[in-house]
DNA sequence: CATGAATGAGGCTTCATTCAT
DNA sequence: GATGAATGAAGCCTCATTCAT
């Protein structure tokens, strides 16, 4: 009814019109014929290309996680200086380019949420498993390269903080999901300020529990 | 049936039946039958104590969201010490007590979930912009407190090490879901050691894009 | 909406109420919603029992093999006599009680499509080829019956016999179903005065190619 | 694709790939895309030459009808001899050119349960009525023929044996196709040798109830 | 109170048929 | 003529919810 996205073919087209109603109207809550709708095509083309709900679901999975992967790859090639530097324009770059499609978060929660029950459990699973093992491993590599250009203290277990820091990427997404007046993006660079002062300096050793 | 865990009545035995369920079914996975087969009633009886599904979902949630409050203040009121300590020591506490649990966590996926598709949206949304605003406003304190005591630098907002400390918690939880090998309780120390020498040294500024 | 059969259960409520609608209309032709009205009771209620359509449709094939049998059976205890004088009542006793539910006989046709081709192929081949196996023997032993009492021939093959006539009734009620002006009644009568003569009578010997 | 079978022409293309795949998978087993798979052309295709499945499966009927009475003609008109050695050639000729086509038979119950299913019921039932008729008349010709010779007994009631005689040969064709181990031309034969005996041997007299 | 048999709205999926190329 | 991508009506089945017992 009113395409205008470059899709090249029907599939992509098929794609993000699913990708938009499942962030719109979670998994279950959407119906074939609404993402058919949203297509403009009809109901049965789309098990021309896709074998079942779930698979469509899966496949728009598929393509969130390449298209997320880009936009990562572009956010760390970027960037010369100091890796103290690269981690905070990595910082900016990353959160930017999720928050011009915050609204396409509440995907993540539906995969995350598919991963965790039904039949697709496995695949989303292990799909999960390697995309947080890859984005962190680029983190550590980077700060890695912290370490061992002596910028970074020798302490420091920079799978670890890349690990957390991943995650706090992520959750801080979470968080401005949930409430419109959390501001991430400031958030982030304040404490990106905390921990990258923390990789630099020479530790205070603190003990616990 | 068979269930006679300290269930002072049969709405907490409902409701501990339909978590376990929920939790490795999913909502839409779930059937009333399931949580009824669970629970060691009838179908019916189910009815009687609750308006329908989605409102037993919703009291699993709060039911959730009690105790996990609860942990939390547990872990937090425990300990003296100077600031980093008890940082340290809130670190240990909150991730042993999800640790012990974490069979559990894929009923947070489903909360997420449920707060991005439409029919509970508003109630869980909010219920979860509620939580998180209430722990990292517990976080922060702690965090404003070491500043005020001068163990922590002036520099540092509170309110953003403590959204980005929380939502790393829980984040590294769900990467200790999806991946059997990651070991989220170390990992969460080392990232403690920095970000915590991070808090205490004098900053070495860093500019960005 | 207006059950009067008397009808013990639903189970057999729902399966004849199948019956006379796969009867009518044939199994595709047939809709789940057909046979909940005809029974009078909910389409999910013929869930509660049977597994499926193609499960319901076995089950009224077996019950269709299971009345057949008790019919037959009838027939044949029934009477005493000459093997001749018993082999003519069987005849009359089989096409008599079959012709009371000439209307049914479609339901036979639908079982044999149905062992012809789909899933269920091979449960309705094998009950079709026991059906006929069993019967058969009943009538081959009244045959060979008939030749040990020195009644009937000892060149006859009882067996062949048997399959033949076996085949003949099916077949001649097979032809009434279509042709309304033919009588499988008198037919058979007169052509079981010429098998039985055949059986009775010295042979008189012919070749063939 | 690759079918050189003497087709003159596309529609016979169609009928005969078609006959294969009912045969296989039933009528509503069948779908169109499967034929125009088997036939090597465009689903598309088989709509220039049929107006619809239905059409064409009744295509596929008169064809099978078509070729059927050619073998039985041929069967009947090729031998000379006293009737009863025709009858038994009959016997021989029409089995061994069913047997070579068994795999055909479950056309013959597709189309009996499409004459009893209400859309083509009764262009079905029609044919097969004619189809019989034809063919009883046939057999009772010659049966006759053997009476007026003085070969068979007067008393002889020759549209009844042949009725008989028509369904014997579908019915044991039918018990062949259910029972790999049923060997239906010897049956046939032995069970001739009986009818012929009693069309040729001075009646004896049996009563009935 | 407790139950579970009964219900029927609702959704996924199939597939005969069409029609632009 | 030939094609096969597109279609949407139609049907099986699920399952939350009700209610008579």
């Amino acid at each position: 009814m009113e395409y205008k996205t470059g899709n090249q073919n029907k599939t992509s087209l098929i794609i993000e019109a699913a990708a938009k109603v499942f962030a719109n109207r979670g998994y279950s809550g959407t119906l074939m014929a609404d993402i058919a709708a949203e297509a403009g095509i009809g109901k049965g083309t789309i098990y021309e290309y896709f074998p079942s709900k779930e698979g469509l679901f899966f496949a728009v999975f598929e393509w969130f996680v390449q298209i997320t992967k880009a936009e990562a790859k572009i956010g760390i090639s970027a960037l010369g200086g100091s890796v103290s530097e690269r981690l905070m324009a990595l910082n900016d770059a990353l959160l930017r380019s999720w928050l011009d499609m915050l609204d396409m978060y509440s995907l993540v929660m539906e995969f995350w949420s598919a991963s965790a029950s039904s039949q697709m459990r496995q695949r989303f699973k292990l799909a999960f498993r390697e995309g947080y093992r890859d984005f962190r491993q680029i983190v550590s590599a980077l700060i890695r390269d912290g370490v061992e250009k002596g910028e970074f203290q020798p302490e420091v277990d920079a799978e670890s903080v890349a690990a957390a820091l991943v995650g706090a990427w992520d959750a801080l997404l979470l968080q401005a999901w949930f409430d419109e007046d959390f501001d991430p993006l400031t958030t982030s660079r304040e404490f990106m300020n905390v921990l990258i002062n923390g990789l630099i300096s020479k530790p205070q050793v603190v003990s616990s529990a």
